[in-house]
DNA sequence: ATGGCGGCTATGTTTACGTCA
DNA sequence: ACTGACGTAAACATAGCCGCC
């Protein structure tokens, strides 16, 4: 049985629901019981993995390190005049007015009539989008976003891509206009979310550097980006604990099951149950009385005789009952010394 | 100590775009 | 070729947290 997470961050193939809601409870969690489980062989080692990478993930949020200028990736565009890559990218690339502008780090646009911004501040009326705030760049109708865009790069995305529209002539009014990026600089940023999934101020402006992207975008792109992996996380989790639930629901079926077939055979013949001590074992973690079958096997295990202290001879209820039933809320119970699914 | 402010992230929503029947 | 449904991703809105002053 493998589980496994394929979004592009294969760092982390399955983590823990309980790790990730320390605080939570199981029934915050909609689980409806307080257990560890194990799926398959690989369980432990891959969350022993998962604990070390979060562990390094620790490390690099505490140090914040600046790893964009060490980065190497399948190519290494050239910079160009700019401090631009001058790599040809298939879409969305920035017009040189643009490009300057994010190399100085968003700078004011200039007013001057016969420059190039010039135009961009006529597209800017075209395409400021009604009771958002007006042509002052806020985007906060309700005061509550003080993300007001004040280096002006919700713009620059209008601006860049109306110059890329002007030959179909497609007056889009208040629409906004999206554009793709390109294979080339979406395997940039997948390569650098790899390395960490969010940005200090400097890689975002150096990613942007290289990408020949607004700061603006490579920020909106690791946002959309974390959220989708932890969407895809949580549906992982949601799956895994699906699955646990089901196998711990057959368990418990099959264990009830076993518990009545000996109480009848104990019933029916009650002399016959005169076995070896030994078959009878107590689970050090739960501290559970269990027959040999249950508490050092598999639930695989499926045609065991679970067997009945010999001392308890007499047939007294009080002593020989065996409780089997699966012990959801024992704290102490960790399952994964009992379950081990194929 | 406290409140305002700015920066950041998480999360949810909107919308443009691509794909496919 | 055209079209509508649908999925995806970029962009946006909002709330909350944190550090600084």
């Amino acid at each position: 049985m493998e589980l496994g997470l394929t979004l592009g961050d294969s760092s982390k193939p399955l983590i823990g629901l309980m790790e990730k809601h320390p605080h939570q409870t199981s029934k915050e969690l909609g689980l409806g019981f307080t257990t560890t489980l194990s799926i398959g062989p690989n369980i432990t080692t891959q969350i022993d993995q998962l604990q070390h990478e979060e562990q390094n993930t620790r490390t690099e949020n505490l140090h914040q390190l600046d790893l964009l200028p060490q980065l190497s990736f399948p190519w290494n565009p050239p910079q160009n005049e700019f401090g631009v890559s001058s790599r040809s990218l298939e879409v969305n690339v920035v017009p040189p007015v643009t490009a300057v502008a994010v190399a100085e780090d968003e700078a004011v646009l200039s007013s001057s009539p016969n420059s190039a911004a010039s135009s961009f501040q006529m597209d800017l009326c075209i395409y400021s989008r009604g009771g958002s705030g007006g042509g002052g760049g806020s985007l906060s109708g309700s005061g509550g976003n003080k993300r007001d865009f004040s280096d002006g790069e919700g713009y620059d995305q209008r601006n860049s891509s109306r110059v890329s529209d002007e030959d179909d002539n497609s007056v889009l009014g208040n629409t906004r206009k999206k554009l793709r990026l390109s294979k080339d600089q979406s395997a940039f940023l997948e390569e650098s979310f790899k390395e960490h999934h969010t940005l200090n101020p400097k890689q975002k402006l150096a990613l942007a550097k290289q990408l020949n992207l607004r700061p603006r975008q490579v920020e909106v792109w690791f946002q959309n980006r974390r959220a989708r992996t932890k969407l895809k996380q949580t549906e992982v989790d949601c799956e895994y604990l699906k699955r646990c639930c089901e196998t711990l629901t057959e368990e418990n079926r099959r264990l009830h099951k076993e518990l009545q077939e000996l109480r009848a055979l104990k019933t029916s013949n009650p002399f016959n149950m005169q076995l070896p001590a030994t078959t009878l074992t107590m689970c050090p973690s739960c501290e559970r009385v269990a027959t040999n079958s249950t508490a050092t096997s598999s639930v695989t295990n499926n045609t065991s005789a679970a067997t009945i202290n010999a001392s308890n001879k007499t047939s007294d209820d009080s002593t020989s009952k065996v409780d089997i039933g699966f012990p959801f809320g024992k704290s102490k119970f960790q399952p994964q010394q009992h379950l081990e699914l194929n």
